[in-house]
DNA sequence: GATGAATGAGGGTTCATTCAT
DNA sequence: TATGAATGAACCCTCATTCAT
């Protein structure tokens, strides 16, 4: 039974800093987090219905038990994975999309980001579990709307606008559906667990042209 | 308890017709029909393997062990869903795609026959099904890209590479990543399970907006 | 699913004969038959509680309702098939008993008949099965000890007191203890049906050395 | 709802003895061995298909769960019953077999030990359900003959054949067929759970008897 | 705090029995 | 009479949760 392995080069489950800890605190915090981690290994394999804490404790190194010390219930664990690592992430990309560099460079920069950091991480695991499992857990549905997408789609409608001003765009249809832009994004996660295996997708050259059909005009013109 | 109601223009369960059964026979296929729809709506409310094949037979109107004369267990009932409902719709699809009409009448056809035949029936929730499942019934997975999804891209990269010679697209992406023309009706079935209430979204006109988008050069010329 | 073929030498499950039935009570009477032998078979094989009456209908070519036009449920079923098969036997068991002839000749040809009639016939699995499931129907216990064992053991006791009068035995012990007679006949059933596999067991070779070691006094004197 | 009480002079289901364990291992080692005698139990009266583990687990006084905690399943359970019960009896056999006393001595140990420490005890019970389950259950079959029947028939027939040369028998018949022996220790097990109602059994006495008979020839010498 | 043995409700599946055809 | 689809009670096994140590 390995040990889960996981490195991020952007966020920690635990956020960014704190003051510094007792050693007991510390090992507790450890702990936790090495649930949280095999719990979104175990649920990405098997789904949350299917998933057994049993071996989300063996994955984490921990007794069954002391899951309930740091999570009320399967439930809630569930929602602290996403509540812990998807918060962080979309500060990173409110700050790709705030450089003030030409857009066409901020959206090749927002592929490199999802590829690097979403499609090739445990988050590709947890927008699949928002995706599986949302329909049943409102309340992460609305976590996820709130925290995660009205504010990357802000971000994006923002870019949008001044896309369609600078005439980088041709009309507003971007700003009216920024699930436009991310579709293709979604679409790879999706494919990437379902059909791999039968048609492999290279992603970034699907998002690539994908940012190349949303600013055709530009090119034409 | 309701018994479910179910209709559709394009297909049943049973395919189209046959020569007139025995009443016995009549019977017994109504009852497969109806708890293959039961099931559907339980697997979307509670996914597969929350759902309890005696809500299941509660909702058809039968006993627990009829089920079991129609279906060799859940994963069986669960894969002849898809392949009923899906399978014939296919043939839908293609026969569009093989209309001789021009390219973007076709396109807002497929979008009004998606609308209407997948967004706004029990084929969303099919879809849905496939996305949450799949990775678990890898067979299902195969069977859903061989029968549905490998048959529809071929369709779609023939209409592509129309188009591209035709001048309608300006390069290839669509016939590299068939995926690019379908993500955005993904998306809407995903987006209309989560987050809906809190953003709904108009799916015909985003789906228009997308075609315009892929359209873009031919409007532009 | 091929039909069972049975035939035995001594009796039918019928019994001996009856007045010509009509054509219909001819067939009835057949497909009662073949329920029956198809049960011992499914009973023999799998034990009573895990015998399947499916299985039963499909090895006696009818339905499964057909069953209950014989038998009230699947232990009255049970019942008969002992009752029609080993009441008719003992007859002939107690014709052997009573031929005038030395001791050992019918020692011997009880032998013969055990062999040939029981341990090579259906008539195993039956003997089997009441050791068995005797245990849960005390009924069934009842009938065989009433209808098979206790006529067998009065033509035992009589001709063990012939024997001991003759001086063939010494001791009243086999007056005393019929069981003892027949209990190497048991231990071959059992052992045929557990440990064949791993050691083979030769039944009349050890039946004729029973034979030997009970008149042992008589070949010494 | 009873607690079983079991007792028995030989040996307990653990083995011998062992270090003090935890009270934790204690209690637990007290709750597998109530299971297996309360699965003895319920098998016994209902047989293996037919006991419910239900009634297994409220015999033992534990949670149903608490079965599956201590065996991997029914069979499992049912396979540790016959070796937890059935090994460390024929380590006492044998010693007795090696004892350095005449040999009608040492038939009369064995029927002694026969008598209390099967007979009238559970492992009564252990070899009817070996006769009754065994053919169903190749591995128990194959383990009762390795572990128990081989060794005990390799003991037998070292006897015998000293018997054999110090004519204390006359033939070798009990070397080829050491099930000769036992036979009506076998016989007297399936009786008392069969016939005892209507005609009671004296085992001690027929025992006795048979052993007279066996060693008949030096009675006579 | 940490453990992991124990709990017991819950669900998939089987199969004896019934009954409309 | 014969059929076999339908029934639904019963049972094995799983696993989230608890709690004594």
């Amino acid at each position: 039974m390995p040990k889960a392995k996981h490195k991020s080069s952007v966020t920690s489950f635990r956020g960014r800093s704190r003051p510094a800890p007792s050693l007991r605190a510390e090992k507790s915090a450890a702990r936790r987090e090495a649930i949280l981690f095999a719990a979104l290994d175990e649920f990405s394999v098997r789904g949350f219905a299917a998933a057994r804490l049993d071996d989300v404790a063996r994955r984490a190194g921990v007794a069954k038990g002391t899951i309930y010390l740091h999570f009320r219930d399967k439930e809630a664990l569930f929602q602290e994975i996403v509540r812990s690592l998807m918060g962080p992430f979309v500060g990173t990309l409110e700050g790709v999309f705030r450089a003030d560099v030409p857009l066409r460079t901020i959206a090749d920069e927002v592929v490199d980001l999802f590829v690097r950091e979403v499609f090739e991480t445990q988050r590709k695991s947890i927008i699949r579990l928002i995706i599986t499992e949302g329909p049943r857990f409102p309340k992460l549905a609305e976590f996820y709307y709130r925290e995660v997408l009205s504010r990357i789609f802000v971000g994006m409608r923002v870019l949008a606008r001044r896309a369609l001003e600078r005439g980088e765009i041709s009309d507003d249809a971007l700003i009216r559906f920024p699930q436009l832009i991310a579709a293709p994004g979604l679409v790879a996660i999706i494919w990437s667990g379902l059909f791999d295996g039968f048609e492999p997708l290279d992603v970034r050259e699907m998002l690539k042209a994908h940012i190349n059909i949303l600013f055709a005009k530009g090119k034409i013109a």
